[in-house]
DNA sequence: TTTTGAGTTGTTCGA
DNA sequence: GTCGAACAACTCAAA
């Protein structure tokens, strides 16, 4: 039988994959790329871990007897021709969420059956499947609120599933990873991620752990400061790719919270934010079009700008913000970048540059190692004031006064701008506002070593609630 | 059916 | 420096 892995990249706690090694048959595990068939095709960050997890889950198979079994191309297609190959009478896989791989998986279901072959999903991805969880009237969630209460008063994490002790089976051909394709060549650009990552299975659960061993009290407060290492648990792109599954995460964090071994607060802080991500995928998938289309169509009449320059400023870090700049080139070097910066940034781009938050969710799509395709646009939306329980269209985040908060010290400003290092704390957010003297002992020369500001502060800010108020009266016309 | 309270992450201004 | 109010109006979810 096979098992066909997609975004669950793990041995354990993988349902399909325990439910056909427990058939006691010979099994073959797959991979398919499938690009042409994806709703959105992978961006460049996403595509460098997966090659590495793929290497990783490679040799985890392997040193269980098995093989990953790698084909190119479409699904379908090469599902037949491993089990024309193999003579499998199953096929188990776990389930997604977009539409396109719902159409896929549906149809590849309906056409395997036929044929009298066996197929059954699972769910691998999430806590809660988007459909399961519905308000008293019968719809899905549109706030988080009421959703994480019902999510946390109905959630009982199934039994865990320890991965299989073998797996054993024959060895369909295969193509070399390499011809997939993954890995950036000319230039090579991931090498400032290796040293940062452990993609695969063994290095979700080192995180989970080096999380749930301290970091965990603390995250209520510390998982607002950038320049704190570790404040956060750096679990995303393991979760992206199934590496881990939030049920073993949820499982893990109670445990340790009944065991006594971490705060309650911090277990339960960090559980809603996984709760976010599973929002999210509600999200997604009562409106699948949220990476393209406004959720609140009011903002259909949102007066974008369109301006290549800035867009480029702001994807180089050279806007002139020390915060912002600080957080574009820490995603542009490591594939990350802070959650409070990501909506530091974000506010920024749609605010005081005034450009669609599809620029943004885009960029993030091809530079983050944990692009997801429901958290990363339904963030985006949210922080444009377009997306479900959305901040109101008054919260501009002001970059300065946000760097002052959560980057009191400057660490995070020093680390990823070097070249304002020698700023006093004081005028490290706001160099433009440092006189000449101070500029010059700290070797700066504004517009040249380092941006002047793209827009100020208070003219961004300015514009972003005339935009809106547009919207109001667009609105309240008709 | 109607009503009521609430809604991730903020900023600015004036006392 | 610190604090509270205003910043809109609307939609959601549950009582």
């Amino acid at each position: 039988m096979i098992v066909w892995f997609r975004e669950d990249l793990r041995l354990a706690d993988n349902p399909a994959l325990a439910a056909a090694a427990s058939k006691g048959r010979p099994l073959v595990c797959l991979y398919v790329h499938d690009d042409a068939a994806a709703t959105r095709p992978l961006g460049g960050a996403s595509r460098w871990w997966l090659d590495k997890s793929l290497e990783s889950l490679g040799k985890d198979i392997e040193r269980l007897g098995g093989h990953l079994t790698l084909r190119i191309g479409d699904s379908a297609a090469c599902l037949d021709e491993v089990i024309a190959e193999t003579g499998a009478e199953a096929v188990f896989w776990n389930r997604r969420y977009e539409t396109s791989e719902r159409d896929t998986d549906a149809t590849i279901k309906a056409k395997l059956k036929e044929r009298g072959i066996k197929v059954q999903s699972f769910n691998a991805r999430l806590l809660v499947e988007p459909w399961v969880l519905k308000t008293g009237s019968g719809g899905f969630y549109k706030v988080f609120t009421p959703y994480w209460k019902a999510l946390r008063a109905s959630y009982e994490p199934p039994a865990a599933m320890p991965a299989p002790r073998s797996l054993k089976g024959p060895k369909p051909t295969s193509v070399p990873q390499a011809e997939l394709g993954l890995h950036p060549r000319e230039p090579d650009w991931s090498r400032s991620f290796d040293p940062l990552w452990s993609p695969g299975e063994a290095g979700a659960h080192q995180r989970l752990k080096d999380f749930l061993a301290g970091p965990v009290n603390t995250y209520p407060d510390e998982r607002d400061l950038p320049g704190k290492e570790d404040g956060t648990s750096g679990l995303s792109p393991h979760l992206r790719f199934g590496e881990i599954g939030p049920a073993q995460v949820w499982r893990a964090v109670i445990a340790a919270m009944e065991a006594g071994q971490i705060s309650e607060g911090g277990g339960w802080k960090f559980l809603s934010e996984i709760a976010w991500r599973e929002f999210s995928y509600v999200l997604l998938y009562h409106y699948p079009d949220i990476a393209t289309a406004n959720y609140n169509h009011d903002f259909d009449h949102m007066p974008w700008r369109r301006d290549a320059a800035a867009l480029k400023a702001w994807q180089r870090g050279l806007t002139g913000f020390p915060i912002v700049d600080a957080g574009m080139r820490q995603l542009w070097a490591t594939g990350w970048m802070h959650n409070r910066v990501r909506m530091i940034v974000a506010s920024f781009l749609t605010k005081h540059l005034l450009l669609h938050w599809r620029e943004g969710e885009t960029w993030f799509w091809d530079t983050l190692v944990d692009a997801d395709p429901a958290s990363n646009p339904a963030s985006w939306q949210w922080t444009a004031g377009s997306g479900a329980d959305a901040a109101p269209y008054f919260r501009v985040f002001n970059p300065i006064t946000q760097g002052q908060k959560f980057d009191k010290d400057g660490s995070y400003v020093r680390r990823w701008c070097p070249e304002l290092a020698r700023l006093p704390d004081k005028l490290l957010h706001s160099p433009w506002a440092a006189d000449k003297v101070i500029l010059e002992r700290a070797g700066i020369r504004l517009g040249e070593d380092y941006p002047k500001p793209v827009i100020s502060h208070e003219e961004g800010r300015k514009q972003a609630l005339d935009a809106y108020e547009t919207l109001k009266s667009q609105r309240d016309s008709g």
